[in-house]
DNA sequence: GACCTTTTAGTTTTT
DNA sequence: CTAAAAGGTC
């Protein structure tokens, strides 16, 4: 086999990809090609090692990175031999290792996985049920507590021993905190159900506890690859520390000065720990950067390196040097959005650009929305990731509630979702009286409900009972014969909630409806797909289909070629690039933020995020800033980012940064008396003008497209000779000269022999449907 | 037990 | 400001 794919890598990444067994760390600086190095690796790994596909295990940090990967393998390779890696984020691998091995643990292999939203729920459940106050003991803090000790692999009876912990949270007088841990994961595993986190534990308890699945798995994955290294977490590096002792065929590729995921317990210790877990560990840099301009490279280096102690490297470009870095002040975070959505307009028109050829990216959701208004205005399509995720809305987790149930019954949290939706006449007296019973007998809410009739319940009541376990059991009977959108087809139906939809016709009501219908689209494609990406022999059941949808994002759903404008945060940024990059909000107190001001740690993750941002930019930078900004409704003032400052002079334009004399005539520092006065970003009246918000998402579609209003014709003058033809034999493909639309090309003729339609491409004007017993058309050939 | 009104808490980042 | 939770009424 020809090694052409090799051709194209420098030094540095073919001794990566030649590099064949032993671990290695490849610390691959933004924009060095660690995709490509990453890629061309497992290619040749499997064409000229002979290595087989089963036997590869790559690790990447979202779903899409995934896809892509195997994609450009199955370039590279020239076949479908790629299909048969085990490609996926670590959750979505481990989710799937674990559906297979889920026995071993005590959970049904249709384990519900859990959301934040969910695992919220259980533990003010939880805290609710041991009498805990929580006003003090707030779920979210809690969660969030119980999140990390359980990134770092530290189970519930380690916290509660732990003097530390015990201490802190002591000081922060939450000392039950550690029951509430044991007792959370009790309930989880009552119900079945794992949370993101447990994704980790549990993989790692299966590993750690049963030698019969390390032995499996670790012969299984003979050569491991870990994208993003930068961002794993200990339970993550533990995990792989199992899997691989085996064969130490171990490859990572991270960026410590991208680490910017310590909020979930990733840890750039990870890095160093690395070296010394594993023996000669061949440690290869790749400094050169093939995405942005030297400007570009010159300002992240120079911010970058205010932090301490990094992994020495200097990134260099042999690209242009490219335009200066444009610092733009404005008053407000509306004169922001709209100095962005101006400046997006002028270089589509000045230089060519299209709308996907920009990105917007900011520090905190909420940011979003003055953007969105002001491209929204200008007519400019967007699409903005994060936010509110389809699964994540109200219609769409009732209906995945039901299903749910179907698959796992022990999913109490499914359970309590739907037991009175739609209406039944079992109502909140009734679900505590279950709950209380559930727990003086220690069984699942499901298992009382079954047994209802030796509960005492009002005839009423019983009656409303039965009738909904007899639907939830006639569901499950159908599942062993009918697919799963045939299911959650019949379950929309039989629980009335496709009709209670339809028969609301709000404009709301009607978008939950065409959300519903989308979910059963989206389990009908699932169902027929005939192989997914994980190697395995595809899993169609209704258990795999609920797993899956839990762990996307929409990230991984939404199209990043459409044609629009990309909004969304830093941190979802990550691994892109652009050609022109807005970052925004380049302020004290929101960038950095001020959560993240207290440690030194925390500011240098700031500033990773920052080198992170301006690293996204191929040709064209801007950083902007707002004086004033919104926060909750409220109007703060802000001090311009302390990050602006740590940029040397000599690359920055600032000819835009407002104050002073220069910035006459720019506007946007002063802003319009007319914008001030009709308060621009007043939504009402935004509407009023330019049309109703943006629609309700659907995953895949862009977030905004500007309405098609009739494009404007180009004028065409006709021929002083025209004389209109005979059209009634006219066919696809003849040429011909309508008298204001000008020439064109018939594309496919429709309509009855009464009433012809002609299909005709026009140079200038486009495609266009003409009746002929109406227009007149003059025949060229 | 359902429905309406009032209050209040929240914005850091996400699998 | 806005979404969710709590509180009060029929």
């Amino acid at each position: 086999m020809t090694q052409d794919y090799l051709k194209g890598l420098n030094e540095q990444q073919r001794e990566a990809v030649l590099h064949k067994d032993g671990p290695i760390m490849i610390v691959a600086g933004a924009g060095s090609g660690k995709t490509k190095v990453l890629t061309t690796r497992i290619a040749h790994l499997m064409s000229h090692h002979r290595v087989d596909a089963f036997n590869i295990l790559a690790l990447t940090f979202t779903n899409k990175a995934a896809k892509e990967m195997k994609e450009r393998i199955e370039k590279i390779l020239g076949n479908s031999d790629a299909r048969n890696l085990y490609v996926g984020t670590f959750h979505s691998v481990f989710a799937r290792i674990l559906r297979s091995e889920a026995h071993h643990l005590g959970y049904p292999n249709s384990f519900t996985i859990y959301d934040t939203d969910d695992a919220k729920s259980v533990v003010k459940t939880v805290i609710n049920e041991m009498n805990l106050d929580d006003k003090l003991y707030k779920p979210n803090i809690v969660y969030n507590r119980i999140s990390s000790a359980k990134n770092a692999l530290v189970g519930p009876a380690e916290y509660a021993q732990d003097y530390y912990i015990q201490q802190e949270d002591n000081r922060s007088n939450r000392p039950a905190i550690a029951q509430i841990y044991a007792a959370y994961a009790k309930r989880c595993f009552k119900n079945g159900a794992m949370d993101f986190d447990d994704l980790l534990i549990k993989m790692y308890e299966l590993l750690k506890h049963f030698p019969e699945s390390l032995h499996k798995y670790q012969h299984k994955f003979k050569y491991i690859l870990i994208d993003e290294y930068q961002d794993t977490n200990p339970a993550q590096y533990e995990i792989i520390k199992l899997l691989g002792a085996a064969y130490e065929n171990v490859c990572v590729v991270g960026d410590d000065a991208q680490s910017i995921y310590s909020f979930r317990g990733a840890t750039i210790q990870n890095i160093l720990q690395f070296q010394k877990d594993y023996d000669d560990v061949k440690v290869i840099k790749l400094e050169q950067n093939y995405r942005s301009t030297k400007n570009i490279i010159h300002v992240a280096n120079e911010v970058i390196n205010n932090n301490k102690g990094q992994i020495p490297k200097q990134l260099w470009t042999d690209n242009t040097e490219g335009e200066k870095i444009r610092l733009v002040r404005t008053m407000s975070d509306n004169e922001e959005g709209k100095f962005v959505a101006d400046t997006i307009q002028e270089q589509k028109l000045r230089n060519h650009y299209s709308n996907r050829d920009f990105a917007i990216l900011y520090r905190t959701n909420a940011q979003s929305r003055a953007f969105e208004e002001s491209l929204r205005r200008m007519g400019i399509a967007y699409t903005m990731y994060g936010g509110v995720s389809f699964y994540a809305r109200k219609e769409i987790k009732d209906m995945v509630a039901y299903l749910r149930v179907i698959v796992n019954t022990r999913d109490e949290e499914a359970l309590k979702r739907i037991i009175n939706y739609p209406v039944r006449g079992i109502g909140k007296t009734t679900i505590d009286k279950l709950l209380l019973l559930a727990n003086e007998n220690n069984i699942t809410m499901w298992e009382v409900l079954e047994n209802a009739r030796q509960a005492g319940f009002k005839a009423g009541t019983l009656e409303a009972i039965e009738n909904f376990v007899t639907m939830i059991k006639s569901c499950q009977s159908m599942l062993q014969t009918k697919n799963a959108y045939e299911v959650a087809f019949h379950v929309g139906k039989q629980a009335n909630i496709v009709k209670e939809l339809f028969n609301d016709k709000t404009v709301e009501g009607l978008q939950r409806y065409e959300n519903v219908q989308e979910l059963l689209n989206s389990i009908k494609e699932f169902t027929e797909t005939p192989s997914n990406d994980d190697g395995e022999v595809g899993d169609k059941s209704l258990g795999s289909y609920l797993q899956q949808i839990t762990l996307l994002t929409d990230a991984d759903e939404k199209d990043p070629n459409a044609d629009t404008v990309k909004l969304m945060t830093i941190h979802a940024a990550k691994g892109l690039e652009f050609p022109v990059v807005f970052a925004a909000g380049l302020e004290e107190m929101l960038f950095p933020n001020a959560m993240s001001i207290n440690t030194r740690e925390e500011l240098e993750e700031e500033r990773r995020l920052f080198y992170v941002v301006i690293t996204r930019a191929k040709q064209k930078l801007w950083i902007t800033y707002a004086n004033t900004r919104y926060k909750f409704g409220q109007l703060q003032q802000n001090e311009p980012s302390r990050f602006i400052e740590e940029i040397p002079q000599q690359y920055l334009d600032r000819s835009f940064a407002g104050g002073g004399i220069r910035n006459q005539g720019a506007g946007y520092s002063q802003g319009s008396a007319f914008d001030r006065m009709r308060g621009f970003g007043a939504s009402e009246q935004a509407e009023k003008i330019y049309g109703p918000p943006p629609a309700k998402r659907k995953d895949t579609v862009p977030s905004y497209v500007p309405p098609k209003t009739a494009p404007k014709v180009v004028e065409h003058k006709p021929a002083a000779d025209f004389v209109p033809s005979d059209t009634s034999n006219l066919q696809a493909g003849q040429k011909v000269e309508h008298q204001k639309f000008g020439f064109g090309t018939v594309l496919k003729m429709e309509g009855s022999a009464h009433n012809p339609v002609a299909t005709v491409q026009f140079e200038l004007n486009g495609e266009k449907k003409i009746m002929l017993n109406y227009a007149k058309l003059r025949i060229i050939d």
